[in-house]
DNA sequence: GTGACTTTGTGCATCGGTTCACAAAGGGAT
DNA sequence: ATCCCTTTGTGAACCGATGCACAAAGTCAC
């Protein structure tokens, strides 16, 4: 189909993807330490998963191991940041400035993957020209052309479930097809346009069915895992 | 295998359990509007899912539906509740009470789900003694007292990665089981233990790798999706 | 009470992802 | 140069989740 003399297939499966920022953050600590070389089992060891599917997962962008040997820690950093679009720097802004929207602005995960915090939009005026993080809070009214001039690309959503819906149709009204959604609703957006959602009480949910299960008692069945 | 009388499947699978907040977040809002009865097709929409994902999750608690009419939205919401735990109030400690741990201990997504944020922890003494969202902060080495003495099942842990481990170990010897994650580390953990993580910049670099792909220009393949 | 209509619950085919297990590939020692 | 050892990359079996499509079950109008 694709050019054969392609090492790398362009279809990565979702899965792997979802992992890619995880073996990169493994590997980000390994060139800290020092490591040169390291072995899938390592690897993937470090990673939190099994070495079959770090293997797999890795041979979806290539082959970039030696046999024998190992992978090479700084080309595989250099490949999968490039694979994940890590090489380039991408403007991020994050529209609503509250508890979570500072936390996220003060966040020092992002800039240390390439993402630049490049605006902070909200509606509350008494929030609207603070500085926070080193950025000048700037108002809603503003919000396309903050992301037109700051060339914005990757737009956080940190506002009250309200207002999410209105200020994702903005921002795609802009040009923006890159959600992060804070806010706990469901988004629509037309094709083309990907949300991601983090929903920090549903991960509280999952544990407490959990907790539930393991502390139930006789009639729950005992599950093991 | 299981007593035939019993309606409900204790093996619920886990894609299920990850939806059901969903659910009930969407059935709340539709509780509130005064909707008494919502069919499959409209949940299902509210949710962002597809219908008959939705009818076979459901399916999975037991029969809570009639045929022609679809599901009465408090019982739902009360079946639901109940599958997951939420009937009863967790007692939750946030471990780490910086930027993030703050925003966390504010969000008013917590205690509207049964969680009650019921101690709050950090190392640094300039924080220990202040008072955030109505809760003295304590000292960690008070950990495992106030973990004890609050009854705290669940833990939030919101400090820096190098605390992580250390912390996470220390709540599991008094006997905490299920863990939410935020710091960017993978905990080793003995078998029982439940973790779950967010990570804030795994979200984003996966925004980055499709917005990469869209960008991609001439050389990409034209994906669609 | 009957018939038309609506909507659930589920059997079944399908798909994507995981895991196993091993052949192929390379390094290093002699 | 050859052999042994290590580790990758992947074919194939397996497993769980998804989505289709429909029979079963119920409501409502008359």
């Amino acid at each position: 189909m694709k050019s054969p003399s392609q090492p790398r297939d362009r279809g990565i499966p979702e899965a792997t993807v979802a992992r890619l920022p995880l073996y990169l953050r493994a590997l980000h600590g390994m060139a800290e330490r020092g490591i040169a070389t390291v072995s899938s089992e390592d690897l993937a060891a470090a990673a939190g998963v099994n070495s079959a599917k770090l293997r797999k997962d890795l041979s979806h962008l290539g082959s970039y191991g030696t046999r024998g040997v190992g992978y090479d820690v700084e080309y595989l950093v250099y490949q999968i940041s490039r694979e994940l679009g890590l090489t380039q720097d991408w403007a991020v802004a994050i529209v609503g400035v509250g508890n979570l929207g500072r936390a996220l602005a003060n966040y020092g995960g992002f800039v240390s993957r390439g993402f630049r915090v490049a605006a902070l939009v909200d509606a509350d005026p008494e929030i609207v020209g603070d500085t926070i993080a080193g950025l000048n809070v700037e108002h809603i009214d503003e919000l396309e052309a903050v992301i037109k001039r700051r060339g914005v690309s990757i737009v956080v959503l940190a506002t009250p479930a309200a207002a999410a819906q209105e200020v994702c149709d903005r921002v795609i009204g802009v040009g923006v097809t890159s959600i992060l959604n804070f806010a706990p609703v469901v988004l629509s957006v037309p094709e083309g346009v990907d949300v991601r959602k983090v929903d920090l009480s549903i991960e509280l949910q999952i544990l407490a069915f959990h907790e539930q299960r393991k502390a139930g008692g006789p009639l729950m069945a005992v599950d093991g895992q």
